[in-house]
DNA sequence: CGGACAAGCGGACTGTCAATCCGGTTGGCT
DNA sequence: AGCCAACCGGATTGACAGTCCGCTTGTCCG
């Protein structure tokens, strides 16, 4: 009756766990046999769960993901069109500065290998941020020469960028109102 | 005498050229193993040349990166502020989007296992586009908030967001456009 | 020219890590 | 209790980075 036995389940949770606790200590590089070590767990625990680092990154990126979701579904029901804007763009660079797995996947587009639950909340992002761009742009208050695909390019750019630097939220509010400013549409004087 | 034997400056120059054109077609993993199997050399002669993939990937990059050094150099004697600037950074996009193994190579700013002549090259770099920035800073057209080390990165988060894109090279005008627009200084209205 | 020898070469080998395979174990149902 | 599909463990394979060392050859000197 239940989709799975109860062991699964708990193996499951305590490899998220494990998993989680690597990449907030650095180390995104989610080497399964190490992980399932540290459970320990046999390999091939580990990789019934997440057949590839890919599908373990994205398990740990599922929440952070439904919740940039969640921040561009309010931006679209925002009255501002430059405020919806900024506030889709301010939310990407948060979750992703605050999870590296989310910034990993969002960056790739790569759908070749993806879960079919990412695809699904990048295709509804997707639309979403299309909603927000194109209204900004409309309403000339967003650059014309941009899509709401760039914008997207340009916030994991950014985060890229904060990456680079020692300490990355120490950063984040000046490259945030840099991108900000580069992407509003210039003064029409 | 000569520093080295006449048959090993020959095979560096066909390791170099076919590692180039590795990158050039797309494959930036710079495979030892593989570029040697494709000149016919062994592996050997390849890890003597070139100890270790960054090694190779420095190698491939310092015309580039010498390159940029000399943008900077004719930035930092630029009459206007802004326009030095924004030389610089057009420079560092088009020469990054050129060549894949430069752009990892500026981005990258660990210096552990860094070949000497590059960290010669980034210092030197370091210096006249600080030298750039400072002074357009100092002349209000550069945001306050911004350091030269924060133009240096964002330049290769906007690089990583051109990556992003289906074709690199249609895009990088608007980047750069936005880039400038949103480290400029806000207006003092 | 030709002999000596350091510089250079080749490729077998080791270590690491992602991913697979399959014999043994166990949760959950009747 | 007894069955069996689902699950587990870990030895194993395969790909790749990088090392080691015996053999070859360019270069110099007599």
């Amino acid at each position: 009756m239940s989709p799975q036995r109860a062991d699964a389940v708990r193996n499951r949770e305590i490899l998220l766990g494990t998993a989680r606790q690597a990449v907030a200590s650095g180390d995104l590089s989610l080497q399964l046999n190490e992980i399932a070590r540290r459970t320990g767990m046999g390999v091939g625990t580990a990789y019934r769960h997440f057949p590839t680092r890919r599908a373990l990154l994205e398990a740990l990126a599922a929440p952070a993901f439904a919740g940039v979701v969640a921040d561009a579904r309010a931006a679209a029901s925002h009255d501002d069109a430059w405020g919806a804007v900024a506030a889709l763009l301010r939310g990407l660079l948060v979750r992703q500065l605050a999870d590296a797995a989310f910034a990993e996947v969002i960056a790739a587009d790569r759908a070749d290998d993806a879960l079919p639950e990412t695809t699904a909340l990048r295709v509804e992002f997707a639309a979403l941020a299309r909603t927000v761009t194109d209204r900004a742009r409309d309403a000339g208050v967003l650059r014309a020469d941009l899509t709401d695909d760039d914008l997207h390019h340009l916030a994991c750019g950014v985060v890229f960028a904060l990456g680079l630097s020692p300490d990355p939220g120490a950063r984040l509010d000046a490259y945030l109102r840099a991108l900000l400013q580069g992407v509003r549409a210039p003064g029409p004087a």
